[in-house]
DNA sequence: CTGAAAGCGCTAACAT
DNA sequence: ATGTTAGCGCTTTCAG
């Protein structure tokens, strides 16, 4: 069970031990006698080279840490596809931690890649405080996405929240709704400028805005759902925060005996995988999360390796996907 | 942006670096004094301990790495969660990486698990050849879940798939169909055993076996529904090898004119948060995801502290989930 | 092209 | 209770 040490590879090929790091790493500098017989070496001894000690030595990882804030939110799985996509192409390793939708095991997570010593952080949909964020971008370059935040050292990746708050609710206004209720994420990442660009779009058409609030779980689009409904207020739509609140809603306007779109139209937000099943086929809006996740990483290594120092700010449009769930109001 | 060593912790609260060491981790071996000064020291110069350099010199991470095979489907966040409650009560950190449903990145991130020299590993849903894992295992303690495989040194935890396949298919028949296909998961972990729970059942009833071969993936459970339905051949129920699958199926099911569960009757298996929708309803098989990632933390933890080395397999016993989507024949 | 030697930041005996 | 001294396994000058 004890592993083999590069003092082993090197004993076996009779060379030096400096010498097997060289070889390893293909650098030039090694005859090709030697390469081979080192490989060889380490071939037969299934030496790994224990990265513990390389990144110790070499004051470098080359992996990134991803935090994700919900691992049940599909909307993630998305991000970490564009983001490992592009960590692969530049050789970077990707490790992913999941803060569970609690702040006091993001922040753990957060404190668990700086003491790792990742070369850089990947923090999506993040509820931490800014200014954690920021004290924790001093000692490491940290990337945000997918949760808006005005900063001079820390680098962010977003939709345009606010404006896909308004193609959605417009969608709605046009189709002739006006009693629009909107059930929002609470103050989850982008909630504050999804329900602006709701509230924004109502009062442009004169129509009064109704935000219940909720959080972007299942759980809150149900509770928030049912204090809509069981309000008595006139309702004919609802734009909720993200998907699987909007699911969780759904789940309510059916079992009150309505029906969606006919008496009450739904939309949500990140066209997650579920938004797309026929069966629910959910109006949504998509943010371009693989996209994001890729930026995520070029921002990261040109900020590591082109030592950027000013931060990035940059805000990606986000698209309506008109679905089965949005029709004329009753 | 250089941070600060336990050295200059040390010379800064005026002690050795060893004592910093302990104090820092709460050793009873230190003077009270020493203790506040210390970390009043740490706090001022925001030290964080460089976890690379403690595990070099200790020769443990206390960190377990988990694989999941595919981020996008919705059963394994939840192992997930319970490899987290488990191990955090243990006092373990859970780094994760995702195999994208490609072996080649399977296999390189158990790889780079082992580089880091994490304590354990869990490997869920992984489809790795039984050999590579074991020889994994010659490193590492590894716990394999959700993927049965017999073997005397590398640890497995399993709910019983044969099992629930016969339940899934049992209901079926009970509720009067004879013309059950499976979609089945293909080479996919647990695959070949829900295909014999069900080749087995549709035996016992004196009913022919009919497989369409798929994979764990919603994309190949709209091909293989399409062949099923395209096939000409009498068919009731379908029986899915998981529920992403059956949700693929589903939507060919619709978009075929045919309703669920008025034409044909659907069966997932996994029990994810979307088969619960109400708007989904799939009636499904229930793993005890949860249950199977605590275990996964507790078999690991009493090898690497407990010493223990002949491999346990524990099988758990699913359960159905009977929702809306299940009805007799028409 | 190869080897020797000096660390990287920390832990773990061993002293005191 | 506190300090000293070796390493952990690797990379990286610096000589040869």
């Amino acid at each position: 069970m004890t592993k083999p040490t590069m003092d082993d590879v090197a004993r076996r090929a009779g060379v030096s031990r400096a010498l097997v790091s060289l070889a390893l790493r293909d650098s030039p500098k090694v005859s090709d006698a030697s390469r081979v017989a080192v490989r060889a070496a380490a071939d037969e001894l299934g030496y790994r080279p224990n990265l513990i000690a390389r990144h110790l030595a070499s004051k470098q990882t080359r992996t990134f840490g991803l935090v994700i804030n919900d691992l049940h939110n599909p909307y993630f799985p998305g991000v970490a596809d564009g983001v490992r996509r592009a960590a692969d192409a530049a050789g970077y390793r990707m490790l992913i931690q999941s803060a569970f939708l609690d702040d006091v095991v993001e922040r753990s997570a957060l404190d668990t890649f700086i003491d790792f010593r990742v070369d850089g952080i990947i923090l999506t949909g993040a509820r931490l405080p800014a200014a954690a964020i920021e004290a924790a971008a001093r000692s490491v370059p940290i990337v945000v996405v997918s949760r808006p935040m005005r900063s001079v050292n820390v680098d962010t990746l977003n939709n345009d929240d606010r404006l896909g708050a308004e193609l959605a609710t417009g969608h709605l206004v046009e189709l002739g709704h006006r009693h629009i209720c909107h059930i929002d994420g609470g103050d989850g990442a982008g909630a504050a400028q999804r329900r602006a660009g709701y509230e924004a779009t109502m009062r442009r058409h004169g129509l009064e805005p109704w935000v219940v609030s909720g959080a972007f779980t299942e759980a809150s689009g149900v509770a928030a759902a049912e204090r809509a409904l069981g309000s008595g207020r006139p309702l004919t739509a609802i734009f909720a925060g993200n998907d699987v609140s909007a699911l969780g809603a759904l789940d309510v306007i059916e079992e009150s005996g309505r029906s969606v779109p006919h008496d009450i139209s739904l939309v949500g937000y990140d066209n997650t995988f579920v938004a797309a099943l026929r069966h629910v086929s959910l109006t949504t809006v998509e943010q371009g999360r693989e996209r994001l996740g890729e930026l995520a990483v070029e921002t990261l290594i040109n900020r590591i390796e082109g030592g950027r120092t000013k931060a990035i700010h940059h805000v990606i449009p986000p698209t309506l996907v008109v679905r089965h769930t949005t029709a004329p109001p009753p």
